[in-house]
RNA sequence: GGAGAGAUGGCCGAGUUGGUCGAAGGCGCUCGACUCGAAAUCGAGUAGGCGGCUAAACCCCGCCUCGUGAGUUCGAAUCUCACUCUCUCCGCCA
């Protein structure tokens, strides 16, 4: 969440920057409740001050071997105005959580300013899309051609959205995961996390998919815990509520999860492939760093979803995102998005943010800078380092051959057991 | 699933006949002394949040926090209840 204090400090300057983000007015009600809170925190606190000092008083004329009953009833009546103020103050502190934590991250500067994603900007490009001497065809023609994706059998066990990766589709993905992981872990310094794929309502809060979100992920029925939409929750969350030290800082994290989404409101696009899925893989990488290095760290993060496909020479632009684009938490965020032939232009495959001190204020996760200084909370970064099941669909398509057998990419061949090209078998 | 033990500061760990306890002691860290320098030793300091004060901050003052939430009481780390989590033993099990 967004800093109160800035709030309180400089409510037109947020309020300008959430302006932005095409909110207005959302800072009204709460700067309302903020003045009441002081008010009657003022107000309870001198009685709780007199309760205080009274109470000892009680046990000092009680020594003495004075009668203190009097003073006793006085303080057991202010007792009850001070359960009735605290009463108020947690209701208004209620509903100010509750607005606070549905106030999106404040764009950085460089952001540029726009309703929707028509106002982004393309930073780069990388590599040539491949001119075809045939009719190149979906990788939802050529996985089932091949017989290594099964959208039918797919549909049958669990409905819409969910594939079956079959034989050597199976194993293209295993193979992509390890690759993945591999050049983060040992050429990009991150440190490889399993976490688990279900978490609690608290890291859902932490890292801003709760509350505003809550319909678009999966729940498990009977208890507050939830399937992960992204890597991003568990490996933000893994330091959630701690102080750590600056000598631990930045770090670097990433994991390999399956990601399940309810894709609630996004009916009819991406209906075909793998594009959109309820459960689909992917390599995330994740940084806790010290404020004011958070910006070279995000072009980092950048660079390193880009190494991968470089390595896998698919084609690819890396494009910054407007205001009207951004992710809730982001407070910068590039996309890098792969060509994919099917669909004749560039098709998100990563997405990195810088969320600031956004996700640490609502998990709590702080560094002291140095002996003796004040805690601060780290800024989180996250990226995809890349998704797995649309980098399968972006091989398949942008390898394929003229007889329906697809070019498997140079790097990916020792994970492979040396194939080279996939083929009906 | 059954039985039991526990949850305290950056870490370890006292404190449970309710009051002067946000909290002994130790470790770590910071500063100082000693030293050519370091180690060792000695001395001092060292929780977080919120609110007031302030132009803002420091300082200072106050409130809250000893797993979470409720309760008893003039007063709760200490007593009661519920919940969460951790550990040990038994059962079951990949």
């Amino acid at each position: 969440m967004i800093d109160a204090k800035m709030i309180r400090a400089n409510p037109e300057q947020v309020e300008a920057r959430l302006n932005k983000r095409n909110l207005r007015g959302v800072l009204d009600e709460y700067l309302q409740l903020d003045g009441r809170r002081r008010q009657i925190l003022v107000q309870v606190e001198e009685l709780k001050n007199f309760r205080n000092t009274s109470s000892q008083e009680v046990g000092k004329l009680k020594k003495a071997g004075q009668d203190p009953t009097e003073l006793m009833e006085k303080v057991r009546q202010v007792g009850k105005e001070i359960a009735a103020l605290d009463e108020e103050v947690k209701n208004v502190e209620a509903q100010m959580d509750s607005i606070l934590l549905n106030i999106p991250n404040l764009p950085h500067e460089s952001v540029p300013v726009g309703p929707d994603e028509n106002s982004n900007v393309e930073i780069r490009r990388w590599g040539q899309p491949r001119s075809f001497d045939f009719e190149p065809q979906a990788h939802w023609d050529i996985g089932p051609a091949l017989d290594i994706l099964d959208f039918e059998r797919a549909a049958k066990l669990s409905g819409a959205r969910f594939t079956v990766y079959k034989g050597l589709g199976a194993r293209l993905e295993r193979a992509v995961i390890n690759f993945y992981l591999d050049i983060h872990t040992q050429q990009h310094g991150y440190r490889e996390i399993l976490p688990p794929f279900m978490v609690s309502a608290d890291c859902m809060v932490g890292t801003g998919q709760l509350p505003k979100f809550a319909e678009d992920m999966f729940k498990v029925e009977g208890r507050e815990m939830y399937l992960i939409p992204t890597a991003e929750v568990p490996l933000t969350n893994l330091y959630r509520e701690e102080i750590l030290d600056a000598a631990d800082l930045p770090m670097y994290l990433t994991a390999y999860t399956p990601c399940f989404r309810a894709e609630a409101g996004s009916h009819g696009r991406d209906t075909r492939g793998v594009i959109r899925q309820h459960q689909f893989n992917k390599v995330e990488l994740v940084k806790l760093v010290e404020p004011q290095h958070s910006y070279e760290e995000l072009e980092k993060m950048t660079a390193n979803a880009e190494k991968v496909l470089q390595l896998l020479d698919l084609p690819y632009r890396v494009v910054l995102l407007s205001t009207g684009d951004m992710g809730f938490s982001a407070a910068k965020t590039y996309d890098v998005e792969v060509w994919m032939p099917s669909y004749n232009e560039y098709k998100e495959i990563s997405s990195c943010s810088n969320c600031e001190d956004f996700q640490a204020r609502r998990a709590n996760i702080r560094f002291r800078p140095g002996p003796k200084e004040k805690l601060q909370y780290v800024h989180t970064l996250n990226g995809s380092g890349v998704a797995v099941g649309r980098t399968i669909a972006a091989i398949l398509e942008n390898y394929q051959q003229e007889d329906g057998s697809v070019v498997v990419p140079e790097v990916l061949r020792p994970y492979m057991g040396g194939i080279e090209v996939i083929k009906r078998q």
